[in-house]
DNA sequence: TGTACATCAGTGAACGCGCGTTCACTGATGTAC
DNA sequence: TGTACATCAGTGAACGCGCGTTCACTGATGTAC
């Protein structure tokens, strides 16, 4: 693979990459257009052409973000079947897509009007929010729409807590064990 | 009161006051020294008296946030015995000091090993997780450190979805109403 | 009460840096004929 | 199969900017005697 090439081949692809690796490494706040085109091998104003500014890559991994994170959670919700197994899901795609979970929420980072990241989202949030009522009729919760924000709130505040490392690493080790124990306080109760 | 006295008076405080306008506006990534310096009405060096440096001035503004929600937390569980109240003295806390908690929670930005700061957020989440005690034994949860990880995540994680903009207007426009409704889902089952 | 002096708080010039964005450009690709 | 040409992707120089930090400094304060 000649590393010299003038056409890059799939340089929006490299671009993104290199934005996950440098917020892995320094948080958003450690990405520039300049050190993203460092990394992708590029001149500094090469990724301009795919994504118009800043915001727009910012904006682009959000959609990718919320795009993967709908999918994951539906995927988990038709085959298990569990409510409970798609807030673990959430969890499970904060800490391995940290990156991208980084930026969707800080809102003011990217384009958030942005078409694609309001369709992905809203699938995203409805699939968590509305799954809610296969556990809250069981137990016989009136306001569905409430267990919908306190099922969001809980997995979202134990990824959050997870991720800033605010956690005794007794929990933060098992991320995901201690998300079924946390999440299954809320909904499978006796 | 005298607009150009050579000493400030309290530049310390008043720093910490321009960093609160500062994020309030635009985030934590707003803020700069030269940024502070000028509301504060003074030269862009003068602060760096009090703070050392630049992460020094969030540092000291995530210790003061972590003594506010203690004191906050400990107050409430006193005065009311309540714990699903101290949960809704946390989100009270993180939307009324909004720019303390957005620091707090990104412990990449100040010095996190700070002693005051260690003790102060110890202080805080011992209230918090600890009180969950009180609860807990009613329903008859076994693991009660799960518990209270449970508890931190669900106030945690509204308080963000709320700031966050994430939630509809419906639940975010009375936040300790909402606040109040979600956090007892967990707590005040039958 | 007055004076000398140490300490402290804030000044302002200077440094070097990395950044986002613009611009005219050139090399590569692909399509029409 | 070959040629002309339009389109696109990436280049590299240049711009102006705000930043954190350093440094020798000076004005103000307070303490010792």
């Amino acid at each position: 693979m000649p590393s010299r090439r003038y056409h890059h081949g799939d340089l929006r692809r490299a671009v993104l990459d290199a934005a996950v690796e440098v917020i892995t490494e320094a948080g958003p706040a450690g990405v520039s257009l300049r050190e993203l085109a460092r990394r992708a091998g590029v001149s500094h104003a090469g990724p301009i052409h795919h994504f118009g500014d800043k915001a727009g890559v910012l904006t682009a991994l959000a959609a990718e973000g919320y795009d993967l994170l709908a999918g994951s959670l539906t995927e988990v919700r038709d085959r298990t079947g569990e409510f409970v197994e798609v807030g673990v899901a959430y969890v499970r795609f904060a800490i391995a897509h940290r990156a991208h979970f980084e930026v969707m929420f800080r809102p003011d980072l990217y384009h958030a009007d942005d078409p694609a990241v309001v369709a992905a989202s809203t699938r995203a949030s409805e699939v968590l929010t509305g799954g809610v009522a296969t556990v809250a009729d069981r137990t016989g919760d009136a306001d569905l729409a409430v267990a919908g924000v306190a099922a969001w709130s809980i997995v979202h505040g134990f990824a959050t807590l997870c991720l800033t490392g605010a956690l005794s690493p007794r929990f933060a080790d098992d991320p995901e064990t201690t998300a079924r124990a946390v999440a299954g306080m809320l909904f499978r109760r006796r």
